[in-house]
DNA sequence: TGTACATCAGTGAACGCGCGTTCACTGATGTAC
DNA sequence: TGTACATCAGTGAACGCGCGTTCACTGATGTAC
């Protein structure tokens, strides 16, 4: 754990992001105005501008921030889980085991996710924020079908499968999960639907 | 499939909705605004409030609209195979294929779920408004459960498995895989999520 | 060590545009007698 | 069959508020000589 010194600038400038994507999350990226982040920050409207060169550019810096951070959770679980096993599949089976109690851990469940939030509102932003989730997307897959295809080379998939689509059920599961958590306002429904999507990975390569 | 017959301010009301919807899935209920709506619609902005009291009530209508539409469609597709099969395994698996059929043969795809866009701005809307939202994921959990349940009465699990996990996982998977297809313009992902958690199924009751 | 200048991290006031909402009014169609 | 009235499905103009953005300015801190 890297512990990073931030300048007075940058600590306002996360303290502006942090205010913006709690509400984003809860109201949307349009209905969420700067004057109510600048009241919660304790700023004036020009020190918000100093920061940021327009609305445009605090949503793109917010998906930015949220994919790479999100990345990391995801490399430390990751290395968590193969320093418990050198196999892969049980190596995959520990962390999808890790990620779930992480998001059973959060006191009031996940608060969203910025990407799908900004993908039901795609048509607010310019194309190179629109850009950044579809390409978040695609690394994901690509990451996970790493991962699966080492596991398929040693353990034989009991069924068809196509591992691309495995891959990205994990991105859908969470992103349905989440949802499914926060409408029923059932923290533990989203960590459930991880372990889930385990079971299936086990009854695909193991078969119970 | 019964024609209505619509009166003429039944059919600009439907009109009105009808564009409302397609923007409030592009860019969210808080950037679509009424004037654009009413451009479209080629009506006045006192047409507009003539047939709604204000902006919540357009959300209120276009959500319980679109939750009606879904369970005429889910049912439609349950009686279709309903009448392919008497097992209640095998009439469920047939859902799941035409289901993942229907969703395939949207030209564009999928163009969004107006429940899963609604729990990202919850707190836009009136409490009414949210509270159709969790009702909604509430009875389809009941719904997929009991069909869950006749079919785990004559198949034994294979694997232990909580029932009502399982049933979310439709809505899970539904949602999650349109978030995928919108952002990876790729319309034929979310059909390919829902015969994932097909084979899922297959798996959990059949084992092959 | 003191001075000049540059950069950082903002302030305060003003701008104009678009938004949701209201209100008085209206022509066309439907209904009662 | 004609007249009176009610309802339907809107129109047109005005309202005020909140929004994102700009611009000239400023005190505190950092750096060069």
């Amino acid at each position: 754990m890297s512990v990073q010194v931030l300048s007075k600038g940058e600590q306002t400038r996360e303290r502006i992001m942090d205010i913006a994507q709690d509400a984003v999350l809860h109201k949307g990226f349009a209905s969420t105005s700067i004057d109510e982040i600048i009241c919660e920050a304790g700023i004036t409207k020009s020190g918000f501008f100093y920061h940021f060169r327009d609305k445009n550019d605090l949503a793109k810096a917010l998906l930015q921030r949220y994919t790479d951070n999100e990345w990391k959770v995801f490399d430390d679980l990751f290395k968590q889980a193969d320093e418990l096993s050198d196999d892969p599949l049980h190596s995959f089976l520990i962390f999808l085991k890790l990620f779930a109690d992480l998001m059973a851990d959060i006191p009031n469940g996940h608060p969203g996710c910025l990407v799908a939030s900004y993908v039901y509102q795609d048509f607010m932003f310019s194309a190179d924020v629109r850009e950044l989730t579809t390409e978040g997307h695609r690394i994901w897959r690509r990451r996970f079908r790493e991962k699966l295809d080492k596991i398929a080379a040693r353990y034989p998939a009991r069924i068809d499968i196509n591992l691309d689509d495995m891959a990205d059920m994990i991105s859908a599961v969470a992103d349905g999960g989440i949802i499914l958590s926060k409408s029923l306002h059932d923290p533990q429904a989203f960590p459930r639907q991880i372990m889930l999507y385990r079971a299936f990975v086990k009854l695909v390569f193991l078969g119970n």
